[in-house]
DNA sequence: CGCGGTGATACCTGGCAGGTATGACAGGAC
DNA sequence: GTCCTGTCATACCTGCCAGGTATCACCGCG
């Protein structure tokens, strides 16, 4: 009588999102009808209108846009549930793998730290088997909640923290990488106003999720474009002291006096409980 | 194919906890053969082994281990889900209620500070109303998580913040209360040693996780219980600061040199988003 | 060797999820 | 006004599956 289902949860998010009642049964794969009265079904169940049918469209109430928030966490905690206890499986048949665990990190970042990381770890008594998943820094966080990773490598002030356990492990400061040749960069440190302003070197623009801010720059997709673009002696990027490990030679990386340090720190879901998970957690912490 | 229903996970996590079918089925006011198929179809549907069934008995797995922990994240978030979505139901109604945030706190903790953040967000303009939910110490992160609340004030070390985001409030030292007449009253200041080792007055005794630690000290169930014993000279107690609003006229408080400070949270569930919440949190950031 | 207690199997049935066909209604073109 | 179109709701049917009852297979124990 309160519960709802997962079912109910899906088709409610597909409607919410597309505010469209015959795209989302498309998107569902299933006809148009039996949506529409799944979705009268919950609004009678929870006693709550959620959507506001005008002629000509849908549109979400107070409680729609309630349900669209949470709806989309739970339909992740059990997508992770159902991920993670897969994962686990077999790990009690004697002589199968002992443990898998998800790293996810962001592309490129904190090299030294994960290789060190890795190898310390795989030196550990009973350590758990790690498959390292590479992907974009907005990633990790919804990798973590929907449990296709269950533990990441994540840095602030570009993580948000928040809903996740986590612990410190290094403070980095920020360089501004130049084309080799450029007078900057023969100075010995710089500020961001100094970078900033150099008119034939504009700031490159890195998308703050899915839209890039105005400016002069050029909109960055990928590390590879920045650093050729960088080489090309079309843009200048600020990036973490450690991303030196992927610079070209026709790269220069010069150090930035007033930008604002970079925390690496090892993050998980605040409930997880596992052992291989706490030992990575311990042997990170030991770094 | 892939998806978890939530009746499922209901059933497994009833299994799970009973350790017996015809338990669990009777919990879940059924009959146990229903029961048994539908953990068999999980576990197939999963391709994983989530219970041994031995002779005599029901033990979980690695894997229904994972499932039992992530499963009950999974269903606390979807019974988050209705409540919140229930309780802003009929916010749009003009008239009906502008919204609603239950706040959960513990028990006569923080009293003048609780004072003035009600009194605070309530002369805010916009303000939605405030439910205030006193409840023990431990509850408070299970309410959040489950919908029951949607912020609460924490304390540390005595809460855990992890998974919720939170906002430091203030912080203070911790006292001890004594029996007026006791000699250790007549003392300004004392230190925790001081307190442990008083042979006539033992340590009151708190549950943590609903068992109590060995000790000499009256084992504690509530405030009151603990009051009336320090009265009655049987017993002494280490509490924050604050708590001197509930003292009686025959307790004394002494401040503690070294007792570990205690801070004060406000904590929300990390990814809520609703403009009263904000509100509120703005509100007590700024008291 | 029964006996009690466990989970699994066999079989049936009613409800409900989902499909198709169609209605109701609003807007736009003219 | 009168179509036509695009939207969501309704009516009705059907097949599947969740759940019930009866029973089995197994094991430990007095």
């Amino acid at each position: 009588m309160d519960t709802l289902e997962t079912r109910e949860l899906r088709y409610f998010v597909a409607v919410a999102e597309e505010l469209h009642f015959g795209r989302a049964a498309e998107r569902l794969g299933m006809a148009q009808p039996p949506l529409s009265r799944a979705i009268q079904q919950l609004e009678r169940r929870l006693g709550v209108c959620l959507l506001q049918r005008n002629r000509r469209g849908v549109r979400l109430t107070g409680a729609g846009e309630v349900l669209l928030h949470e709806g989309r966490a739970a339909l992740n905690a059990i997508a992770a549930a159902a991920r993670r206890t897969r994962r686990a499986g077999g790990a009690d048949s004697p002589g199968g793998p002992r443990g898998l665990l998800v790293l996810a990190v962001k592309a490129a970042a904190s090299h030294e730290l994960l290789r060190r990381l890795l190898a310390a770890y795989a030196a550990e008594p009973d350590s758990a088997e790690i498959e390292v998943l590479p992907c974009g820094i907005r990633e990790q966080e919804e990798l973590l909640r929907d449990g296709r990773a269950d533990v990441a490598l994540m840095h602030t002030p570009w993580n948000s923290l928040a809903g996740f356990d986590s612990e410190e492990l290094t403070t980095e400061g920020q360089v501004a990488v130049l084309p080799a040749g450029h007078p900057l960069a023969a100075r010995g440190t710089l500020s961001l106003a100094d970078v900033r302003d150099v008119p034939d070197l504009p700031l490159a623009r890195w998308p703050t999720r899915g839209t890039y801010a105005p400016g002069p720059g050029p909109e960055i997709h990928n590390q590879t474009q920045l650093a050729q673009l960088i080489a090309l002696g079309r843009t200048v990027a600020v990036v973490p002291d450690s991303a030196r490990s992927w610079l070209w030679a026709e790269h220069t990386a010069v150090p930035l006096t007033d930008a604002p340090p970079v925390v690496t720190h090892i993050a998980w879901p605040a409930h997880s409980r596992s052992l291989a998970l706490a030992g990575l957690v311990r042997t990170a912490a030991r770094l």
